[in-house]
DNA sequence: CGCATATATCCTATTTTGGGTTATCCTAAG
DNA sequence: CTTAGGATAACCCAAAATAGGATATATGCG
C-alpha cells in the first residue's frame, strides 16, 4: 500500500472529483457552502493537498447529486483506463 | 459536512471492513502483512483512530479480494439500514 | 497455570489539517 | 492597455492527527 498521494490513482481521483463539480456547473465557493466548508477546502482536496475520507467523498457526491457507488464505479474505469494507457 | 469520526456512517463503515476481513479467515497481521503496514495499523483503522481515504480503502479491499465498488454498495445498503432503523 | 495468538494501547517525533486572508490567474469590458 | 470581478491557489502556523515499534490486554487451549 503506497503511502504518496502521487500516484495515479490518486491523480484520477482528484480529477474525477473535480469533474464531478464543474458538470454540475458549480464552482468551488457554490460546493463549499453546501458543504458548509470554507473554499479552500474544497480547493485543497482537488489539489490533493487535503485527504478526504470515504464518508467526506459520500458527502460531497450527495451535494452534486451523486450516488457514492455510481461515483466510485466511474472511478474504476477511469483507473483502469488510466492503466491500460500506461506502457510497462 | 460532519466534522466527526463518531457517526452512525463512520461506525457503519468500520463495521463493514473489520467484517471484510473476518469474513476472508484472516487476522490483522496477515492483512496487515499483504499491505505492507504494521498490524496497528490494522486495528487503528478498524477501531476509527485513523482515517482511511478512498484509495486506501481500494487497496484494503483488493487485498481482501472484494472490489471497491462492490464494498461501496454494500456500504451504502448498510448505511441505509441503519438509518431506517433509527428513531427519529 | 503457562503459553500462544489476536487485538488494543502507548508514546512522541513527525506530518497533516483548518480556515481566514491574501495572492494569482483569467476573461471580458471600457 | 487598464480595470474590474470572479474563480482558484497559496499562505501561515497553532492545533490536531498519524506512524509504527514496543508493550499491554484479552481470549482460548491443554
Amino acid at each position: 500500500m503506497s503511502k504518496s498521494i502521487f500516484t495515479s490513482e490518486y491523480a484520477v481521483f482528484r480529477d474525477s472529483l473535480r469533474e464531478l463539480r464543474t458538470e454540475k456547473g458549480l464552482t468551488q465557493s457554490q460546493l463549499s457552502e453546501t458543504l458548509g466548508m470554507p473554499q479552500s477546502f474544497v480547493s485543497k482536496y482537488e489539489i490533493g493537498e487535503r485527504r478526504l475520507d470515504m464518508i467526506e467523498v459520500r458527502a460531497i457526491c450527495q451535494s452534486l447529486g451523486t450516488p457514492l457507488s455510481v461515483f466510485v464505479k466511474k472511478l474504476e474505469t477511469s483507473i483502469s483506463a488510466s492503466k491500460k494507457g500506461a506502457r510497462t
